[in-house]
DNA sequence: CATGAATGAGATTTCATTCAT
DNA sequence: TATGAATGAAATCTCATTCAT
């Protein structure tokens, strides 16, 4: 019973999911989300009150899912290396797994207060997340440090979504080459005199 | 008249900039890129074919200004570390300067494809540019470098639209964070066993 | 088993005419009215064949109520004056009684020919209660003064519709003015010239 | 020129005015006010922000002409009688001169408060504009004697609306009925003893 | 008898674009 | 060139009604 609903209410956002993720909030009518759910275009109605609430919806689940899995992943892990690795890996493995349906990912209505609040409190949270392990390392500016590990990984997977060969294997040499970047610095690979280098 | 036309040309550029950069593509509508250019709606459709293109022409033009600019600040440097400072700064204090018209940056419309190949183009171009500076260096990774960097620097800048009250000095701050981390790595500020880290 | 569902039946009717009454047809909607009735929406269609059908007996039974109860003063009544008198009064009071429920009154579908029908039929039972009175008194032109009194009787209610603070008393007093200017007309009250004044 | 644009929005408002006033506000379709105009439907939001603005400016064009037609005929006729005659003559043949249009006249959307308030100050208008005669006349209760002359003419005007065969000289005769029952009041057509008359 | 999830026709409204002036 | 009134395609959302349970 609940299963049954449950699954109209899943199949709604499965659909929604795919064609936001692919065309866009504005590209992508209620008549298609619906068509791809096998439901009736009202149906999508009773159980999310208009297009904007779903895409949040939409946006939620992907979001709660990205991090819940991250909290997983860093939980079984305890050095530190190994949760810069699996920061590295989830954020790359986590698109290339749904590089189906993020090709052009997500491109929200801009004028939703409610959506910009909770992509803005998503990526604080994800930063959040990522400053724990810093912090658990003795980071001194945490916070900076966080934000520019997860711009890495996000320009690094960029590839995933605009090259359709990209493979898994190449998934994998990033997220171990942005850890290796994140730690050790691009000074090894480069030519600076050590009278040239800003003070770390 | 060369240049009355021009000025027109230009005003509806500028007007669309603004519009476009606040507020996105779909919510902008034509009438207000004309009202705010001063001239009438259809007046738009002799510069521009429609909505579309005046879109790609604004994207043109920003992406091509912020590129100029950035050889022009690497032509007068000539190390390395400078060079890449140089790179940090001028990813921050563009959109720092530009911070009204890019609140939300820009939403653009998904499926127009000659758009997605732009901004395709544009982020290689910008990926190069890097990565030539990086190659002068010695780099072996220039490319995953250079998309790195550039992550890092995109990031960081991300407060700077949403925190109304970010200055001036919290960007220099973090333009240097930027350079100093990718130079050097947190290694030095983290807590890292030999042992446990991976090799660079 | 008769009376429940007979109370069902009610409970329905109950609920459609506060709503009816004070929202209107359109306005209210077939959700709301099972809701109020304390059952489902499939249920109303089991005792009435549609929303127009529902707003129909509605009308019927606030109409049918209307006449039987003056029907049933009139009897207790045996003089001419007396008899306006209940008129004016049943009216000023029936909707004083029911001002709740009908502060914007009817707003009934304006194509359905039935209850065009209805109304006006019912209008017309109502004239010829009056112009039964009026004849018994002798009147000539019994149907124009019955309208005319219903006229009367209909415009000084209305403020009871859109005055919240509007007393019985306001009520007892209107009817008593308008027996008395039916009756005697406006001329005492006027300074007209008796040359002036047209033949009665 | 002002002429011009004059026009298309007359057309639309005399559009409008046959089919709210003949059909309702529900029951008629932008799209049946565009093809009865002969424009496209987008044309009507140019002129209108929406139906129901275009109803409020239907109903207000109609109501000021009501008012300003009678004040000018009251302006012209100076004695009482003559005064009485006129709002009767008026009130009847406004209604009987636009009967086509206004078969069931105004259903009004109920839950538009501008609307109501529009209509509340339309009939109080009407009702000053009595007043101020009966005032004239020495009256002691202006406001009920103005509603119940109001409601007299308004319910001798109904059969106009129901009764296609209604004729000029129907509504003249009602006219004059109105005019005389409401000065002399209906005693002498009665038989009613004066003993058993109520105080006038 | 009773339910309420599902339907889908149909209405309002927006806005990019055109074209006569 | 420049205008801006007019267009009409197209999208969201509502809600009376049905029907399987």
């Amino acid at each position: 019973m609940g299963s049954a609903s449950n699954d109209k209410h899943t199949s709604i956002l499965d659909a929604a999911y795919g064609l936001f993720g692919s065309a866009g909030f504005y590209e992508t009518k209620m008549s298609q989300v619906a068509e791809q759910a096998g439901i009736a275009k009202g149906t999508i109605y009773l159980y999310f009150k208009n297009k904007e609430e779903l895409f949040m919806a939409v946006t939620q689940r992907d979001c709660e899912g990205f991090l819940k899995q991250l909290e997983e992943k860093l939980g079984a892990e305890n050095n530190l290396n190994g949760k810069l690795a699996v920061i590295a890996d989830h954020h790359l493995f986590y698109y290339y797994d749904r590089k189906q349906h993020t090709k052009l990912f997500f491109r929200a209505p801009n004028n939703n207060p409610e959506l910009v609040a909770y992509m803005t409190q998503f990526i604080e949270q994800y930063t959040q997340a990522v400053m724990k392990v810093l912090l658990e390392g003795g980071a001194t500016e945490p916070e900076l440090m966080a934000q520019s590990y997860i711009g890495m990984l996000d320009r690094l997977k960029m590839d995933i979504l605009f090259h359709p060969d990209f493979t898994a294997d190449d998934a994998r040499k990033r997220s171990l080459f942005a850890a290796g970047l994140f730690i050790n610095g691009a000074m090894n690979a480069l030519h600076i005199p050590e009278a040239e280098a800003p003070p770390s």
